[in-house]
DNA sequence: GCAAAAGTGTTGTCCTTACACCCATGC
DNA sequence: GCATGGGTGTAAGGACAACACTTTTGC
């Protein structure tokens, strides 16, 4: 079947939207632009789909050869497709997003100098990037309410003011301490580890592990007309 | 600036899931394959995104093409990118989707037995198509508690069963018609019109316009963690 | 003993659910 | 007058928001 091959083509990228979280603050992975054009502007982690791999797979590679980074957990956010937004040509791009603690995953490679930077501070950046990562971080903001996205983020026994620290700093929000505590207790899933916080210069706090067994039997009965 | 040109391209196309109501029942609009290999299949509305033009306009393009219909609105649902997703070689798709009214929309054309085929029936179709299909319908599904698009296929006044309808059609549930009007009155988002429906056989209902002007000033203050 | 953050409970409000009867119209 | 669906209210339960004091630890 020779049809597709009559087809016209389209270079595809992959951009990556890497949200980290460290020192209670939302950070996103960024370099500096390859092109003369945008020369000292950050940009995502993006680069070229190769003819026999699927986009995720591609996401994964340009992340790990930007990076170093293996085995990340990446979803697809959105497609960008304005046929001018990259001044060398037209190029459609797929956004991939995720979301990582920082401190489990040290940077092997410092190229185009590879840097965490605080999400509040991103101003502008090359080409439509700035675009793409405004759509990501509202993408990130509804996600992770929906989903237990915040774990990833997290060793796996954290406290309960850790985990608030992550929503608060994400969704760029104060929240009742007291409220958020029962509201993660009465959902049943977090378990108790028995163990407490240690160096830490006041009352330790109790160490939770998130439920993920309990969170894949849930199915999500969801009708709530909300707008 | 020529960087662009020794990169690796792929053919990219659109395919279109329009959903459609009528007769109180949830339809989606689908043509015979074009393919020998799945003669008989049913296919989702897709074709070649042309090398100057966006997403969005090759959908709409593509739609128009094989259907007459202009001026639908098409949302971007995700990206299917397997490479041996089509038979015929790489091709890399996204999916957009639409929700109409049937009544207001003739097919001008019937190539390919063009066709509106109720949601419940389709078992299988070409290509990756159901799976595209299953993603667009669970997306649709979310999509309509969030989103006023219902609105989109009823008349510009319609009834609150009407309404009701088209919620039950598209969750595929019953709703308590007390507790969904007085939801939808809560709202504050549907004017009454003053008239009642003609031609019914029953006791009239009321007919409603929903209120674009009063949805647009809201801004979703939403902060609910739910999962 | 002081600083710093952990831990905890109650009340009011609002939203959601469940549920049954009368009303207006066409025929 | 009967069949069909429109229109309405209430009570109970659950979720959420607001709010302050005591406890534990390190120093």
């Amino acid at each position: 079947m020779e049809l597709v091959n009559a087809y016209p083509k389209l270079p595809l990228t992959v951009d990556c939207v890497i949200f980290g979280f460290d020192e209670n603050s939302l950070k996103v992975l960024l370099i500096k632009s390859d092109l003369e054009l945008y020369s000292g502007k950050l940009s995502l982690l993006g680069d070229i789909v190769n003819a026999n791999e699927d986009l995720n797979k591609a996401a994964n590679r340009v992340l790990y050869e930007r990076t170093g980074l293996k085995k990340v957990y990446l979803e697809q956010v959105h497609t960008f497709s304005k046929p001018d937004r990259h001044p060398g040509g037209r190029v459609v791009t797929t956004a991939y997003a995720s979301l990582l603690n920082i401190k489990h995953y040290a940077l092997a490679i410092s190229t185009n100098e590879l840097n965490w930077h605080p999400v509040s501070l991103i101003r502008e950046m090359a080409f439509d990037h700035m675009e793409i990562f405004d759509y990501a971080y509202k993408w990130l903001q509804k996600r992770i309410q929906e989903h237990p996205l915040a774990m990833n983020l997290l060793p796996e026994k954290f406290s309960l003011r850790a985990l608030q620290n992550v929503y608060e700093a994400i969704l760029d929000t104060k929240l009742d301490r007291r409220n958020f505590r029962k509201k993660f207790a009465s959902m049943g899933l977090l378990i108790d580890t028995n163990e407490i916080e240690v160096d830490v210069t006041h009352r330790p706090g109790k160490l939770y592990r998130f439920d993920y067994e309990q969170y894949k039997l849930r199915k999500k009965n969801w009708v709530g007309i909300d707008f």
